[in-house]
DNA sequence: AATGAATGAGGGTTCATTCAT
DNA sequence: GATGAATGAACCCTCATTCAT
């Protein structure tokens, strides 16, 4: 008996916390956890390679309390890509379409905006994981076409449409153009979750620094005169 | 120059000849096979998620022949990501160093270079691989980034430079300028290998469409006069 | 006689019960209903296709509540398998030493009181399970042999004995004719509860039928004259 | 490398012959010898209790192994009902429709005849699985019923109403008279795989006696006049 | 050199059992 | 007593790797 109690007590202190403070955010806060642990071990190893095992243990269960929540792992990614892509995109086509300073700001502000809430947070990784795993779950890259890659183009085409026809930018390319906004993010993305700094490792990249460049870039780029209202000061 | 360009692109033709050519020179080509065949599954399906038998039936060959040529499938990973990214870069360097013509011509040069030598083909499918499992294969990484990374980072960034002291290019903050010219070639291959499933299924981007729309406004956005020379006609 | 044959059917009449009225006498009735519960699924699916969780919900219990009842899920079989062949050989043992037919009649009443009691009865599902899981509960078999078959073929050898004392049957090899008796009843319980879904679905077994049949024949074959006084009118 | 060696000698030794013997009866033999294994463990221990490696074990191969030959459990599980249900109905309609005995003579040859080419076979265990599996296996007992239950029944119906046209046999309740041929036949299956004896372990049932002695009075049971001439000598 | 049958460690999933509430 | 969240041993199945042929 003496050996039971000090099993069950070296087991509570690797945990670091005891039992009855776990059991008190119990059901309720499980699937969220599961979803964040699984979230990043997904991002940093890829589906195939990551073991549920670690998954449960990074959110400090047991492996069989995950199937509790989740009927598979497969399963379990899915939730992963729908849990972080929540119906933003109506929000923010809604934000956009009040918007009342010039064009350049507006691309300026979307890709900052974007920044804050998605690419340094934790969703930024669905982006990563897609385009890792999407031809092994191609239902989910169906799936994520539908919610995410195209509201988010057509979001971006409006913002170019309202810059040409408004006469602040040239005439685009309208369908390639959004590339233009897309491509800095995606690589941003990248080079957060895959290759660190993809410079070399000791000289993180900045985002922030990142992003000012891009966008600086960019809107010259984009613009009929370079020295258009939006370029920053 | 031609010589050159002509050499990389002949051994691009090399690997796309057909099957009944394939088993006539059985044996020496066997590792070469192998590793195309990996190649592409690897890009496909990532690592963890590709069977080292199917990589052998891609090739025609047993699942024990795989395991004559390579000792294990991460050192046939290893060896696809080395032999594909040979250093062309010093060649590369040389080629830019003696180019003539203006240097929005040069990048302009530079990204459809790529496009042709390494985008276009098999190789590009290195860079998604190496995004997927970077955090998979530490060494593999720092390897890429030592390889292919660091050397290409410098060589755009001298292009960059050659631009500023020239007088082209605007005062960019070039550390970070160098990603306006990785990030719309880091996407194509995104958009190629993973997102074209995810971008628009039905109307596939087009590469030299997506290129010139990138470019274009790319120049625009790097020239201290929008009405640069490097300017598509 | 009748008063103790009352006994019995009331017993059986008692778990056929509807759930409202269960519900009413919580506590004490617990685990004759989990015992209820679980002899049908294990009758039903075999013991290890039997989850505890589905018994504990077939009793309107939880999970834990079964396992504050049984120590766990073989002391639970046990005590099913034990719960349902209380030792009743004695009661009929007697009752049949009374009786004062003819032995064809007795061996009919026999067959038609077995089905009664038994045979129709959830009680029958022992014999189907002992028969299925015999060894996996070697001591389980044992103690069926000593309180079931032992007695129960103990029964049907002086009951043929006295119908050759009686010169009403023939000369018989009493060992082996018991399982005359006995053949019919089991394959009776199988067709009831495994065959049942085999020997034809649509045309389920009439077990009255069925009985009256096989007695015939059986009578017929033992009797030392076909027009024994025990055929059927 | 004197350790693996030696690794591997001990292995061949604990398998009793050397691994080019085992070579030799290689890929035609396995999937009969795994049958073999399976049929044996499910009967003993019934389908769920059987650890798949157990089936490989004692079919003398690894785990994996049992997967190259069948691609789960449960196909294992309907490969071996499958195996053991070969066609033997229609030769036995055949041998019968040409039998020219007597209906009694044909009713004895019938049940020993089972007994020499199912009974006392691996086969009669599929009986004594089926009747504890049915439930758990729904398509297969229906299969089941479609090819072993059905044609069965049919065969002895018709001898059954054979020996009635010829005035052997009493005006049967022919439905029901087939089972007074199964049941002593399937009762000696289940003696045969479960309860051992089914009277006593030290005194093991004897077949031959066994149905000897049902048959005797089988056919006392059936025929019109107690002297037929299909009665033992 | 090439094959592919065989292996067995590894990982997904289930479920009997525990125990804090 | 009753609950049901949590556990983890056990089991099915996969697949990288070996090796006799």
């Amino acid at each position: 008996m003496r050996g039971r109690l000090f099993h069950v007590l070296s087991k509570v202190a690797e945990r670091g916390e005891d039992n009855s403070a776990r059991r008190e955010r119990r059901k309720e806060a499980r699937p969220g956890e599961l979803l964040d642990a699984a979230l990043q071990l997904f991002v940093e190893k890829g589906f195939a390679a990551t073991r549920s095992e670690e998954v449960a243990a990074r959110a400090g269960v047991s492996k069989g309390t995950l199937f509790l929540y989740f009927p598979s792992k497969e399963e379990l990614f899915k939730a992963v890509v729908r849990e972080n892509i929540s119906g933003r995109f109506a929000e923010w086509t809604q934000e956009f379409e009040e918007f009342e300073g010039s064009t350049s700001e507006m691309v300026r502000y979307c890709m900052r905006v974007w920044w804050e809430r998605i690419g340094a947070t934790r969703a930024s990784g669905i982006t990563k994981l897609m385009i890792s795993e999407a031809s092994n779950f191609p239902e989910l890259a169906a799936f994520y076409r539908q919610e995410v890659i195209r509201p988010g183009t057509e979001l971006m085409r409006r913002i170019l449409l309202r810059g040409i026809e408004r006469g602040e930018f040239r005439d685009l390319d309208l369908d390639y153009a959004v590339f233009s906004i897309v491509a800095p993010m995606v690589f941003l993305i990248m080079a957060k979750h895959s290759l660190g700094a993809c410079v070399a490792q000791d000289t993180p990249l900045d985002p922030e620094r990142y992003l000012d460049a891009q966008i600086d870039t960019l809107l010259l780029g984009l613009c009929v005169r370079p020295d258009a209202k939006g370029a920053r000061a």
